[in-house]
DNA sequence: GTCTATAAACCGATAGAC
DNA sequence: GTCTATCGGTTTATAGAC
């Protein structure tokens, strides 16, 4: 019952952000009074972080940021981005909220600002061991990579959201760092 | 009075979307009742129209899409993106309200639908000229030197809105057009 | 566990006085 | 032009029956 009802406010969430999004809609969706619902979950914004948590576990399954093949975790990050354009709930409630939760009083904004600063981080060790086997083209910065890939990747979720025949996510992605890597990612 | 309302809408739209802005809140910021404001426009929908209507004509003044310089253009939307850190309203109601819109049932949904598709194809037409000139390095396609654009442009201020100190936008633009340049932007 | 009923607040918009 | 008063709707959350 708990994954239905996740399920339900990730759809919901992704579709009207946070604050407009209401238990109502969720409760209508898993066939549920809203009181029932609040029985599972205590209030509106515990049920937001649960809908988070279960987003992030889904996506570091993918993509294995920890790990010291840099080339593997870039094509993880292909391999999601092929898999969320199936999943289009998944793109949305990161898109629609990561931008409702810029505003520092908005109750996920820690959240995000957080997650940002982790995935910069990670991703610039990624480039930066890239950079020492000789992978990464001349005059490019770790750092700046990281910021570019992720800018690319939500900015590219915009547009994709917008009008799916604009544009392939992946093949974009894919495009992008082969312009700035000396050798193909496995299975591109 | 107009104008005061319109820039009070600017802020509370980008600060809370439109669909969790109030009349009242802008109401309040300009000092009159929602029964006053609606006497300057008609309802909620069609201050959100000129409000984005209003954003739109100030970068089209700074970023001239029309021209046949291509150099140019691209050096209007590094000015603008230099102009927009000192006015982070201007970023957040786009950034907050082209998420919030990707749902098709919202209000501004056509509208962006039609800003971007409008945005990318002056883009391509704008790389087209770059590259018959031989201005764009090697294999770089236009249309997708494009979207690839308008994606790190928007990304670049997710980011930068939860973390102010995280990157510059301008310079990190600046920075991804002149790795697919064979020149120099003019002023950077 | 799930329900009904309800509290307490907020929303956009309109009517009509001044 | 701007106000007060108000309508009919929405929201999250709680109390208490079953």
């Amino acid at each position: 019952m708990r994954r239905r009802i996740l399920d339900a406010a990730l759809e919901v969430f992704a579709q009207s952000g946070y604050r407009s999004g209401s238990l109502r809609e969720i409760a209508t969706r898993v066939g549920m009074s809203e009181a029932g619902l609040l029985h599972h979950f205590p209030s509106k914004i515990e049920l937001l972080r649960e809908v988070l948590a279960h987003r992030d576990v889904r996506a570091d399954r993918i993509v294995d940021r920890g790990g010291d093949d840099g080339l593997a975790t870039l094509a993880g990050v292909i391999e999601l981005a092929r898999l969320n354009a199936t999943e289009p709930g998944a793109v949305e409630i990161y898109c629609v909220l990561s931008a409702e939760a810029t505003t520092p009083d908005h109750p996920a904004h820690e959240f995000f600002v957080e997650r940002y600063a982790s995935l910069r981080a990670s991703m610039t060790t990624t480039f930066e061991r890239l950079q020492a086997d000789g992978r990464l083209r001349e005059g490019v910065d770790p750092r700046k990579a990281a910021v570019r890939l992720l800018a690319i990747w939500d900015g590219l979720q915009v547009q994709w959201l917008l009008d799916r025949e604009s544009l392939d996510m992946a093949d974009e992605i894919a495009d992008h760092l082969h312009r700035i890597l000396t050798v193909r990612l496995p299975g591109c």
